[in-house]
Parts: structure tokens; sequence; C-alpha cells
DNA sequence: ACCTGAACACCGTTCAAGT
DNA sequence: ACCTGAACACCGTTCAAGT
């Protein structure tokens, strides 16, 4: 399938030009990577670079590859929550370093073995918690889709100036049409990104896996009438 | 702060060169709507355009706003589970009228008053299920991120074509390395796209805010002692 | 006042030619 | 066999000129 790569004279390699192409990305953003300017940084003929990748499509594959294979898994112990927290927070960790991606990902799915480690590691933690193969995939289908979502729309810092646009627009509605939205126009500001926000949704989607899974293994245990046996309590057990 | 906008020999208006712009986006994709084809298809000079937009961003602003206007919001009643569902619905089968959309707003955020009528909705019908106003923006947020990741990030439809990709992928997989998503490739297949994958992180995440609530409200109402006072039953009531 | 062609500085990619 | 300049068909936008 794959054509066959020649083109050696420079020593380069795929992995390399990938790699100098992440960089060129990471520094001057995604709009700053043609394949002109790659192969000016690379000190090689615009079009050598095409003895390397098919298109430029092939060489925007290898750099979401190059990226993921960088971000390298936490460690994961605890309770299935926990394990799940950590390796989602790693994931966002990882890709908030190269925000351009996410647009690059779009409307293609992500295949390579190196970005799929973390789909391993996240698909076999809900295993484990009791989800069957096909929930357990789509839950984590719903946390990958979440840090994409994140990284993604969110302001890459809660800025003062991300709040002032805010409220700014705030000031364009009419409180007649808008009354909530005028009131807590400083609240919406505050969802545009940060720390906070991202972890209120994991936390959401978290807890949302967990009532899923429990209502699951009551229908399996008990029946419905039996449901609310008292869980113990809330706090995770370390 | 807007630049004046003069130009009005064709009789055009902003709002229909938008309307023309997101039927040309509609048609032929994203990458077709350049200044010079949508002057094209007007059937004016390229650079009369710039009369009613300062640059292509603008145009592209006033794209979205015409598309988030043009999709009406679901007439809202139940349960705020049942009426938040239905919202959400909503602006998932708007926004995949128009795919590419998504790219257009990745790292702007959204703040057009016709964009701003799903929040108005959302973020009150959130309060109104006994949210305070920071823990409805945010939820609302979550929802509303989740929209986007999953028509931006998702197949249009589970094709045969993309589960067979997803396979192939397989295959490239060391069932060592791998061996969760080696056994489980089918079902990974499935959580591409489609109505149940996106039911089942809505209900997910719905689920995880009821989570919220309710202990929000045990923690105010009767302390963490009181906390698991049997939820009647996890059917809504209608 | 309103519109627009020419021009500038870019793209991705094909193709034929260089070494 | 490997590399690459010229060329083609595009971009967004500035600028000076047209009516």
């Amino acid at each position: 399938l794959a054509k066959p790569i020649r083109a050696r004279h420079h020593g380069l390699s795929r992995h390399e030009i990938a790699d100098v192409a992440l960089e060129l990305v990471d520094t001057e953003g995604l709009e700053a990577l043609s394949m002109r300017r790659l192969a000016g940084r690379l000190e090689i003929g615009a079009m050598t670079v095409y003895g390397y990748f098919r298109d430029k499509d092939d060489l925007l594959d290898a750099v979401v590859d190059a990226a993921a294979a960088k971000n390298p898994l936490p460690r994961l112990q605890g309770t299935w929550k926990e394990r799940l927290r950590a390796l989602i927070r790693g994931a966002k960790s990882g890709l908030a370093q190269h925000p351009s991606l996410v647009e690059l990902r779009l409307r293609r799915p992500l295949l390579s073995p190196g970005a799929l480690r973390i789909t391993e590691a996240g698909v076999s933690t809900l295993i484990e918690a009791g989800f069957d193969k096909t929930e357990a995939s789509r839950a984590f289908r719903v946390l990958f889709l979440y840090v994409f979502g994140f990284v993604g729309f969110s302001a890459k810092e809660l800025t003062d100036e991300v709040r002032r646009q805010v409220m700014a627009a705030g000031m364009l509605l009419s409180p007649d049409q808008y009354p909530t939205l005028t009131d807590a126009t400083a609240e919406q500001a505050e969802t545009l990104g940060g720390e906070e926000q991202f972890e209120f949704g994991l936390g959401v989607i978290l807890d949302g896996l967990e009532a899923r899974l429990k209502s699951q293994s009551a229908r399996r245990h008990g029946g419905p009438g039996s449901h609310g046996v008292a869980p113990p309590r809330d706090t995770e057990p370390q």
C-alpha cells in the first residue's frame, strides 16, 4: 500500500522531517507549515519532501503521530476512576502542548499505533472496572472527545482579554431575550478554559460512567428493586 | 469598532453574502470557500467582497452566525434532563448539517447573539434544575463541547469503509502491546460515529450532572451523613 | 462613493529535466 | 536512483486606478 520511499542523499528520514515539521507548527502555528517552508527549514529543495511523503496529508499524519509518541503515558494506579483521571489529564496536557494538532485531526480518525497507546490503556481500565467491550469502547471515546474538544475549543489561557471579550458580547444581548446570560456573563467567561473547567467536565463524565456501572451491575445482580443499596460513601478509597 | 460598511450598488447585504458563502461551504466544502470563488458565485469582482467584510475571518464569523440563526430551538418540555437532551440533540443535528463550521470555530469563542440562543436556553434550564450560576455555566459548556467534539471528530456516517479502515489499523497492532484493542477492534469502530454513540455520551454527561446535583443538595440539606438516602428510582418521571 | 483589475507574496503539486 | 527548478492553477490582500 505505502508507496516505497527512497531519498536518502541528505540522510533524512520521515521521522526526522516530521519532527522538524512539528517544531515548525509549535513555534509558528499550523498555517506556517507549508511544504515550501518546511523544505526551506530543512535546507532541501521544496520538491524533495515529496520523496518522503506522498502528499501534505501524509506528512500531517506523521506529525500527529510524532507528537503522540512524544507524550508518555502516566503511571496508572488507584481506582479505575483515578486511573482514568490520570490518563485523561496526561492526554490533555500532552495535546495542549500542540493545540494546532486538534485542527489537523478533524474528521479523520486517529489510528496510528502511537496514538492508540492511550486508547489501549483507557479501554482496558474501563473493562477492568466492569464495563463490557462495547460500553468500554464507547466510554473511552466520550473521554477522548472531551479532551480534543476542550483543547480545540478553549482559550489557551483564561486571560483578561478573553474575559473582556465575553463581557463585551454580553453587553450586546438584550436582557429581555437573554435574561440568564446577561445575569451570568462573568460565569460564562470562566467556562472558556482553565484547569477548573477541565476538571469539572472530566469529573462529570466519570461520575456519569460510575452511575452507569452501578445501575448495570444492580440490573445484573439484584434487579431494579435492590437499586439504592447504599453505596458506602462517595469518597474514593486510596 | 466596526469599520463602516458601504457598498450597495449590487443591492447585496452582508447577510445575503454570508448565506451564499454558507451554501458554498455546504455544497463544496470549507476549502472551496475562497474570497475569489465566492465573488465569482455572486458575479461581482473579487475585491468587492471587501466592501462588506473587513477580511476573511469577518466573513467566516458571519457564516457561522447565519448557520446558527437558521437552526430553530426545539420546544422544551419535561424534566430538566429531558429538556437538555432535546436541546443538545437539536444543536447536534443543526451542526451536523454544516459540519465544516466546527473547523471554523476552533480556538475562537462563539459569541454572536444567534449562537447564544441555545446557551441561554441551556443555562437557564440548568439553573432551574438547581445548579448555581457557576455550575450551570460550566455544565452547559461541557455539553456544548460534546456536540462540537462529536460532530467535528466523528465520521459523518458509520460506513463499511470506516469500519474497514479501523479493522485494518487494528491488524497493524501487536496483540502483545495492544491486547485490549486487538480484541475489541470492531467495538472501537462503532464508536466513531452514529446515533447510538452520540446518545451514549449525552446520557453519560447528563447522568454525571444529575449525580452532582444530588450530592450537592444532599450536602446542603442533610450533610454528608444522609448521603445515600435512596433516590426513589432511576427512571425519569413523565 | 463605490467598485475592481493588476500586482504581490504566497500555496500544493505535476512534470520534465538535471546530476 | 535521487533530487529539484520551472510552471500551473490556485490563495488573501494591498494599492492605485477606474466609473
